[in-house]
DNA sequence: GCTTGCTATGTTAACGATAACTGATACGAA
DNA sequence: TTCGTATCAGTTATCGTTAACATAGCAAGC
């Protein structure tokens, strides 16, 4: 930067200005500088930036360690969205989503003098490790509840289970029955608690609920199970496409024809689900959306130095295609 | 720094050894000091630091956009790798991997003061610009190929592609078809000039190598085309597992068995590989060891400050599964 | 002609850490 | 005893940038 001020005939200040088009500046010195910037390939030091004016222009996100689709897409979406406003993105992977592994991971980015913070929050246990940091940091979190204090983005697990509830309903089928995912997961809970709620509000007898961890295993064995002890089974709503996809292969092996003499929904709609043997009726989550909308409320909660508490909920919808039929 | 040191009754040097562990420092002295740390809460700015030594402890990774299995694997595996070592990451999405998309995200990164890059570079135009950066900086590329200067990790497609289409040939298939992914990655690339070796070398017939964009629907759309216009197709080597997917739809819908009347195999063993109707036969890539080794050898350059220049391949290996049987 | 106020620039002192040097004490060998 | 050499701690300057204040020039208002 010096080399550049002298180059420019100027004082460093005056190219800090120029930098940052935060003061006035003669147009013809403006020009003078950028010149200079331009021929010795100057790049300003972020380091140096950071200590002087105690902000980064970086942002923290706490992720987990799995390669789902989900939070990958919405990861990409936060990075690119940060990326337009200026902003660079550290990711830590929390080697468990609990109050101390959100604690350490936090702490490690908190060091690296990030400006806020976006925390994936899908265990129960995590969003007490969120709360914990929000006191002197902006903190978002994402795919956690919504009845905390502070900032989250969500999507609207019960509006998606119970369409999917409604939809299996409301072709024929006496009942539905659930292949749960990983109740320590809110997302897999409000999706379970959903489709108990539509059940009961019509007076339905709530079937027993098998729980899975999202795996195509999980669906598989749970589904082999299912099939074999309960052979009035005409329609299942699962809480992932990929625990679908395993319960297929459960209902092809007991010689059971999906959508003829059982009917799927899954959730997610992963790239693949359309292409499923047969094409899987499912839940579609925005999961960019996601990214786009906990990155902007980061970013506002950032901008005017005060905690986020905004929430925003983002809607799932049913995707029909070939898994559902009404019950013969 | 500067409480901790009062509250110790020490000077801020000697709190800086304690921390760095660099110099000698007496037992209590240093009990004191980690006290007084402990008492404050005390965490470290990096921005400091990062100013005073010039190294950030920070590895830039350039990305790309797609929230594909493989890639994402590796990069956990990269996070997980760097914060043993004490190492943060930023991640830098770029928006398409050309020359001029990888120069804009590295000189993102560079303002950053990383310390290091991880370039994935799985197209052919995104290795030209990585060799533009290698000159002031350590880098690694992953996913390339391994003629070009610097280090790299790659996964040796060559292997797995022909493994894949020997096991075809060698249970009694005539010749294999191939399912090729885009030409411009070096993955692709080289799965299909691996295939199209050993029909060679056989004295083989190479048929017509449809090129797919390794997503499910253009494994369908091709599958089709495919299937109706050569009724002799038994065995097709595809070039990923979600367009195996697609093709087992096309199959499907043209009353064509898999594995009886048409044997499969794909690239990558997605988690759903296992759990496809049938089980898919496909080669196993190991992603998280591509992540490691690709952050170890970034580690040992940056360590010694110096260009890094090994490479290192991970074998893949088929797995053998129920989609691949031999010819009726 | 003198204040007032704006524009454009420079000067100085931080920000929080470490590098390099300096000083004090202790201990062993000659 | 004296010197050399560890060992331990303090002092000072520095990294590259910006905040805060200072200054100079000039136009407008009375």
């Amino acid at each position: 930067m010096a080399d550049v001020a002298a180059r420019a005939g100027v004082s460093s200040m005056t190219v800090s200005r120029v930098i940052n088009g935060n003061a006035p500046v003669r147009a013809d010195t403006r020009e003078r500088v950028l010149a200079a910037m331009e021929a010795l390939d100057y790049q300003p030091n972020t380091a140096a930036r950071a200590l002087a004016t105690g902000r980064s222009r970086r942002l923290g996100v706490v992720a987990h360690k799995e390669a789902l689709y989900g939070p990958t897409s919405t990861m990409h979406a936060i990075e690119e969205t940060a990326r337009q406003a200026g902003y660079t993105v550290a990711v830590v992977t929390a080697e468990a989503l609990d109050v101390e592994g959100i604690r350490d991971a936090a702490d490690q980015l908190r060091r690296q003098t990030v400006d806020g913070l976006v925390i994936m929050t899908p265990h129960s246990a995590a969003v007490a490790g969120a709360e914990a940091l929000a006191v002197d940091l902006p903190v978002v979190t994402v795919h956690g509840h919504t009845e905390r204090e502070g900032a989250s983005v969500t999507i609207d697990q019960r509006a998606g289970a119970r369409r999917a509830t409604e939809l299996l309903l409301s072709i024929g089928h006496r009942t539905v029955w659930h292949l749960a995912g990983p109740q320590d997961w809110f997302e897999a809970r409000d999706r379970a608690e959903a489709w108990r709620d539509v059940l009961a509000a019509r007076d339905l007898d709530i079937p027993a609920m098998p729980v899975g961890n999202w795996t195509a295993r999980s669906g598989y064995e749970l589904g082999r199970e299912l099939l074999a002890d309960h052979a009035d089974v005409t329609a299942v709503f699962v809480a992932n496409d990929q625990m679908a996809l395993g319960l297929y292969r459960a209902a092809h092996e007991a010689g059971i024809s999906v959508p003829r003499d059982l009917s799927i929904v899954g959730f997610d709609d992963v790239p693949e689900a359309a292409y499923y043997p047969p094409p899987l009726t499912t839940v579609r989550q925005d999961f960019a959306q996601v990214g786009r909308w906990s990155m902007q409320l980061l970013l506002d909660a950032v901008g005017n130095d005060e905690p986020a508490t905004r929430h925003r909920v983002v809607d799932a919808d049913v995707v029909l295609r070939d898994s559902t039929a009404r019950p013969s």
